[in-house]
RNA sequence: GGGCGCUUAGCUCAGCGGGAGAGCGCUACGUUGACAUCGUAGAGGCCACUGGUUCAAUCCCAGUAGCGCCCACCA
């Protein structure tokens, strides 16, 4: 017996660990059964279930048991990013809380810190992501660290340097001088934010002046030349000169570059290679010595004056100024507003830096990444990701993979005392290779930098599968076949996953990617924490269950990059839930069971034929929208059937029946009913697995849903049962019960009255319909009696296709009201036949168009016609009365 | 500066060459025995603007305006 009202959380409670523990989540992967591989997109180990991540892994979990029901062995391989800076800051912070500092306890002490934390905690998005009703193959969880995926970080980075593609260098780089590290291009965010143009003038060594202009005055120390354009004629003279820089006395040289704007500023710009990316390149291009200023916190260093030594960045920025302004050098602000370098995790301003880090030559592994989405072997959803894909890999940089962090892999990279690198799988073997280079035993230095997270991530679809050993899961789900992912990230990890795939396993990491929009809240802005718009997917799955929060989720994944989430939608899905549970219950109160043996196609009456041919008509529609990644037209698909055709008109057909006396057909829909309501619940088990898992598990005497076969018929291309006059039959039926209802309703006609109905036309086909269907349209239409008979006078018509039945609504009949419901009406249809005839009037429409449209046309013309016919007769009879 | 996208009912969004759609919200009325987390009916739209292509444009093309995102740059 089922409840009265569905009630999620007991049953998502219950079911759940049902599932895992059957051990549905894991393929065999053995035999030739097809297998289907997909890879879930590694969430931050510190990180809590948010809307993105609701999202994403709700489309692929829909995929993985649509798959899964289709009868492939299915491998979803979940598992978690270790996130080194997100999760060196977490628990940097929370041990400082407790007085102790990572510095003074080491590196190593540090590591067992973070070891137990993400023992402790780190669990956490894992268990978050059980409660949405995922089902990977939890047993083969990988974290990013684990001793497998540690390993293949090794190989893939001796590899890359053995060939050249990793380096080292020093350039500059995005420093964050709060967590101390190198940050990658990507992690910047640049911030439209308000400034100041000063205006400084340098005394030349000759006499006279130069006048710079710069936002960043502190800078101006480690100034070692300026730039004026080759070709500006106020400053032509200048070049080869010489200015002295204020407060150092540093003779430098004047110097004609391109870089230099004669539009901008001032015409001049002074050069501080260490400290800013253009003129670390216009510095090159003269040889202009690059010296750095700041320390790693950036506070002026030992290369500055007194008193700026070991000022703080903008506290000399100020005091410069103030000496500046004093020294008659300053000669001019302007306000601008310019864009600003903050760093993504710290939120700080980053100071370009000349640092030595790894590097990996993207731009040789970004070809045959590029090629791959050029042939199509990659295919790119939505398409237009293309361009942006393409565009990034042909403009990429040099990829920055070491960071100053402790947390994450280390880079296996010792140094002798000269300090020669030497890479190596071990500390052995570094000294093999270090007493061959020397000629005798050396102290060797490992490294003290880790991977940037991405380095490893990106080797994510095979690292996972047992990389570099041999495996099965290898060799038979590599390459992937789906990808579904934010499109965030796909700089971050999707192309570089492509980079490595084909440099290390020689083929693409997936077929096609699916990139999700980003969830906003329902005015269209970002969810942020300082706004406080965030919305939390657990609270609405505690609030209106999963599936509803799910079924939310799909059914706003359209082609848009945004996905504007509000709170009604998801009560509305909760109501759709509860709907199919009322509608489930009305079948188990008329006993409708499930026989294995029936086949719907088999029915006699017209109802069950139509419900039978409509049903199977929504599986292909479903499989249709599935394979073209139509997560939303595929839900309204559903919603449309289950609500507005099963519940509205079926169940309803089916009450004279189940009333009625009539044993055979009452066996009949009984079977039809249950068989309905089954394939319903496998259609939509993708969606919302558990409503469907709980009604089928009682429908069906306890088989599993998640486990059932996908029905037959629902493959595109299959071909469909039909029964035309059951069809047409119906549609009538369903037509004609409208038209009554919103005749009655426009005329005031009191609900519980029981009209009779009146037709008269003698049309053959309509008879033996009121016949076969008559009862029901009583039931449904509040009729009384069908008169096969003529009409007493003052009767309203009720217009369905050319047939015109007459409703008695009682005694007193609003002729006013009658009058201008049928004049409007008729307004209407005139304006109707208006167009369609001025239309067809037209020789080059007549001419031109497609056959079957003009035809088309042509009948609706007609049939307004009739109508037209049929309104002006009703009121003339109105007018006469 | 380069690129991408959006503008359709009060709100959130589908549709994308031949009759303007859905959900939510709103209004009126509620009858039997799945369901008030409901039922029935209804109101509500120069499909941003201006041109062009076409027999036909919400849909294709060009431009304009507004909004959003990504990338690069800003001495």
């Amino acid at each position: 017996m089922l409840e009265k009202t569905f009630n999620p959380s007991a049953v998502e409670s219950k079911l759940y660990p049902e599932w895992e523990q059957s051990g549905v989540f894991t393929p065999a992967l053995k035999g030739d059964k097809p297998n289907f591989t997909i890879m879930m997109p590694p969430p931050n180990v510190t990180g809590s279930l948010h809307m993105g991540h609701a999202l994403n892994h709700t489309l692929q979990d829909i995929i993985v048991r649509w798959k899964r029901m289709k009868g492939m062995d299915v491998l979803w391989l979940p598992g978690t990013d270790h996130a080194s800076i997100a999760t060196q800051m977490l628990v940097e912070r929370k041990l400082e809380k407790e007085g102790i500092f990572r510095k003074k306890i080491g590196r190593d002490e540090f590591l067992k810190h973070v070891w137990k934390w993400k023992e402790l905690h780190g669990g956490a998005i894992v268990h978050q992501l059980r409660r949405l009703g995922v089902s990977p193959d939890w047993s083969r969880e990988r974290f990013t660290m684990d001793d497998g995926l540690s390993d293949a970080v090794k190989k893939v980075f001796i590899d890359l340097y053995k060939k050249k593609l990793a380096f080292k260098d020093k350039r500059l780089v995005n420093w964050d001088p709060i967590l101390l590290t190198a940050v990658s291009d990507l992690e910047v965010n640049n911030v439209e934010t308000k400034g100041t143009m000063w205006q400084i003038r340098y005394p030349m060594e000759n006499g006279g002046y130069i006048t710079v202009a710069t936002t960043r005055p502190e800078t101006m120390l480690g100034d070692t030349g300026i730039a004026v354009h080759p070709e500006d004629e106020r400053y032509k003279d200048l070049i080869g000169q010489y200015a002295i820089l204020p407060f150092v006395g540093r003779k430098i040289p004047i110097v004609a570059d391109e870089h230099s704007d004669p539009e901008k500023g001032t015409g001049c710009v002074k050069i501080t290679p260490a400290h800013d990316f253009n003129d670390f390149e216009v510095g090159k291009r003269h040889n202009l010595p690059a010296i750095d200023i700041f320390d790693e916190r950036a506070r002026l260093n030992e290369n500055t004056p007194e008193p700026f030594r070991g000022m703080d960045r903008f506290a000399a920025r100020k005091l410069i100024l103030e000496q500046l302004e004093a020294d008659g050098l300053l000669v001019g602000a302007e306000e601008i507003t310019h864009a600003l370098p903050y760093s993504e995790r710290s939120e700080v301003i980053l100071e370009p830096r000349l640092t030595e880090q790894w590097y990996v030559d993207a731009h040789t592994l970004a070809q045959p990444a590029i090629k791959v989405v050029e042939d199509g072997r990659i295919k790119l959803v939505p398409e237009n990701w293309e361009n942006t894909y393409f565009q990034w890999l042909r403009n990429i940089q040099p990829w920055c993979i070491s960071r100053q962090l402790w947390w994450g892999h280390r880079i296996p990279a010792w140094y002798g005392p000269d300090k020669h690198v030497f890479v190596a799988d071990d500390e052995q073997e570094a000294q093999a290779q270090a007493e061959k280079h020397y000629g005798k035993t050396v102290t060797l230095v490992q490294d003290e930098d880790v991977f940037d997270t991405w380095f490893s991530a990106a080797l994510w679809p095979f690292s996972t599968l047992g990389w570099p050993e041999k495996s099965v899961e290898l060799e038979k789900c590599y390459p992937g076949d789906l990808l579904i992912t934010g499109h965030d990230i796909i700089f971050f990890w999707v192309v570089r996953m492509v980079m490595m795939g084909m440099e290390f396993m020689g083929d693409i990491p997936f077929r096609t990617v699916y990139f999700t929009a980003l969830v906003r809240d329902e005015k269209g802005q970002k969810m942020s924490k300082t706004k406080g718009n965030v919305i939390d997917p657990l609270e609405f799955m505690d609030l209106y269950g999963t599936d509803a929060l799910r079924f939310s989720l799909a059914s706003l994944a359209g082609t848009g990059r945004n996905l504007n989430f509000s709170k009604s939608q998801v009560e509305g899905y909760r109501n759709f839930a509860t709907k199919l549970w009322n509608a489930a219950r009305f079948c188990e109160h008329h006993q409708c069971k499930l026989d294995p043996d029936f086949n719907p196609e088999s029915a006699q009456l017209a109802i069950n034929k139509w419900i039978v041919a409509e049903v199977q008509k929504l599986g292909q529609d479903v499989v249709k929208q599935l394979e073209n990644y139509r997560f939303d037209e595929a839900c309204a698909a559903l919603y449309q059937f289950i609500w507005g055709q099963f519940c509205d008109w079926y169940v309803e057909f089916t009450k004279p029946i189940f009333f009625g006396e009539n044993t055979i057909e009452q066996t009949e829909t009984r079977a039809v009913a249950a068989w309905t309501l089954g394939q319903i619940l496998h259609l939509l088990h993708p969606f919302m697995p558990f409503v469907t898992e709980e009604l089928w598990q009682d429908l069906s005497g306890g088989k599993k849903l998640i486990s059932s076969a996908w029905p037959a018929y629902a493959s595109t291309g299959e071909k469909l049962y039909k029964d035309k006059d059951a069809q047409e039959g119906i549609q009538w039926l369903i037509k004609v019960i409208s038209e009554i209802r919103a005749v009655r309703a426009d005329m005031n006609v009191p609900a519980s009255a029981q009209l009779p109905l009146y037709y008269a036309e003698g049309n053959e086909l309509v008879s033996k319909r009121l016949t076969a269907y008559g009862e029901v349209l009583c039931k449904m239409a509040r009729i009384s009696t069908i008169e096969n008979a003529g009409a007493p006078e003052g009767m309203v018509p009720v217009l369905v296709d050319q047939d015109t039945f007459l409703l008695q609504i009682g005694e007193v009949v609003d002729l006013k009201e009658e009058k201008q419901r049928l004049s409007s009406k008729l307004k209407d249809i005139q304006k109707e036949i208006l167009q369609l005839d001025g239309k067809l009037k037209q020789p080059d429409f007549v001419n031109k168009a497609p056959a079957d449209v003009v035809e088309k046309n042509q009948l609706r013309l007609a049939e307004a016609q009739l109508q037209q016919q049929k309104l002006e007769t009703a009121l003339a009879r109105l007018q006469s009365a």
